[in-house]
DNA sequence: AAAAAAAGTGTAAGCGCTTTCATGTTTATT
DNA sequence: AATAAACATGAAAGCGCTTACACTTTTTTT
């Protein structure tokens, strides 16, 4: 592999003369550029990464992570930070937490000895307060799918609970008022916005919130299920079921499926994020969209905005859900 | 950030002392290995990968090629990679080329600049003879989901004769004899294998293949609908549809409900990859399982062994499918 | 107890690049 | 034509680490 001794050699240049022209700085004439290039060309040369970051003390990588590498959610994200940094030739380094705080932990410790740029992280059980702590270190933070007080400026989020307010806000539109909820764990913001918007559309409604049509799920499939057989047995009845996450939702159609119920017409589901399986449901499942392909991209434009000072970079911190109608949900 | 000098320094040994600890080789005693291992956790010492990178001529990272970062097949490739080679304390550098042969090339010259140490290729537009050629370079590669002669050793693949094979054999055992096909990109080598298994199979069973039941797509959703569509319009009579991938499955499935069919009593359908959500789909998919992590594992632990020269790691080259029997096809 | 081998440690030369500063060369200004 | 400003280039000092080699000390062998 040629080194850039040997293009400056070939160019009959110096060494920061190439240097240079590779990174576009300082004052070079054209006819100087010109020979470089050649030499360039010539030798097939390409700058060594790793020289250049240790000189520069710039790596060019971004750390990403994500509780899942698979998982349809996790996969726009990455698809829409990895795009968008490709094409400003930076690279992610995406490492995996499965959502445990050591993990968490070890994935940014990781992300740090790589000598990342900055970090988009993905995380849910770290805290506020490690978070904080976090940002004031060296390398720039910024946080997708969460708001931290004071680190607004760091932050990508959706508005979960104007989500939760439309999911109900549908059912309630089509006429039920008895209408069951499964929710995701506790400790998360998520849920417990989405739970939120859930309870101001009742309460706006008139309809006062039953704890008993309440399911404290865990945002997985399995979880679904469970929980609509849960909710049944209670003997309670309900017209509707809305589900904090479209899996969720999934799992309940499967389980509702196999107790012989008709869907829609024994009972309306509607799920949360819009995955792209949700359209491949029987019946397609109206849900609520989650735009965050996009919102990985304003994550990426902040970085290249905020660490490289590219501008004219298009970031928007906060974004607003959608409702996606489909045929999940019945008119009473 | 503390540098290897500081640590040197308050340890009161040279840095190539630390050095040698730090990797663990060469002779230290374990007195001074005391010392050196205090004076990091003091410091809150952590190497800096670009400059052992470069000292070393080792980045300790390998890149990975996938034509997509969404998508459940590739975020189980991923995985697979990630969790073993993180172990290792390696990291991945993951990029996506969308199939396409000048992405596909863009994107292993990415990942060679950034000087990674292997490179785990999922590339499908590629030809072979570009495949050799790379293979002679200084940068070992290796290749999954593909079978290159004169690579042999560096490829990790599905039997997808097998495969294709198992799902006819199952119309065929439950009496179906009228059997349409949906394929994907005749120039992918995965289609072509698992629509020979098909033959092979019909042929065995002494039925004719018939071109009037086969319709060409590509791998996505629609074209599972378009082909489901185009299939029925030809007027050939079928009772069952296989096709080479669970998303034009689901595609299938779709189209057929909203045509008024009833699943799977007017049609029996069967996928290939066993996707998560082929579970999640009504009647439940019976398709063909890609143990698609697994085999990741096994490239993971292909460039352990054969880059960083680990042993005991168990590597597989050629993996079989195997048959899931759900709920998609009914007895004749 | 002397010789040989092994163990433990340090010195110093890079790895391939960026970047500051100095210097030489043009071009514009008066 | 003399002077100043702008432009173009090079020399050299690192960035933080690895590693070949040399050297000293300890242990083993005879």
């Amino acid at each position: 592999m040629a080194t850039i001794y040997q293009v400056s050699e070939l160019a009959g240049v110096s060494l920061a003369t190439v240097s240079r022209v590779i990174n576009n700085t300082g004052r070079v004439s054209e006819k100087t550029k010109g020979k470089v290039t050649d030499a360039m060309e010539k030798l097939g040369y390409r700058p060594n990464a790793m020289a250049q970051s240790l000189a520069s003390n710039r790596s060019n990588s971004i750390g990403v992570l994500v509780p899942e590498l698979n998982g349809a959610f996790f996969g726009h994200l990455m698809t829409g930070v990895e795009s968008q940094l490709r094409a400003a030739n930076k690279h992610v380094i995406i490492t995996a937490s499965h959502s445990e705080e050591q993990r968490e932990k070890d994935g940014i410790e990781f992300l740090l000895s790589r000598k990342c740029d900055a970090l988009i992280l993905h995380v849910e059980a770290l805290s506020n307060a490690y978070l904080i702590e976090l940002a004031k270190g060296d390398v720039p933070i910024f946080i997708l799918n969460r708001w931290i007080e004071g680190l607004e400026d760091k932050c990508i989020y959706l508005d979960n609970k104007i989500g939760g307010y439309l999911a109900a806000k549908t059912v309630l539109g089509k006429g039920h008022t008895q209408i069951a909820y499964i929710t995701g764990q506790e400790w998360k913001t998520d849920s417990n916005d989405r739970l939120f918007g859930h309870k101001a559309a009742l309460e706006e409604a008139g309809i006062e919130f039953d704890e008993e049509l309440l399911f404290h799920g865990n945002f997985v499939h399995e979880s679904g299920s469970h929980g609509l057989t849960e909710l049944l047995h209670r003997g309670k009845p309900f017209t509707a079921l809305v589900c904090a996450n479209d899996e969720m939702a999934s799992g309940a159609m499967t389980t509702a499926r196999k107790l012989g119920m008709n869907l829609p017409k024994d009972l309306s589901i509607v799920g949360f994020d819009n995955l792209v399986y949700a359209s491949y449901l029987y019946p397609t499942l109206t849900t609520i969209n989650y735009p965050i392909q996009q919102m990985a991209k304003s994550a990426a434009n902040l970085v290249l905005r905020e660490v490289y000072e590219r501008a004219n970079l298009d970031v928007q911190h906060q974004f607003t859900p959608k409702l996606v109608e489909r045929n999940s949900v019945k008119e009473m």
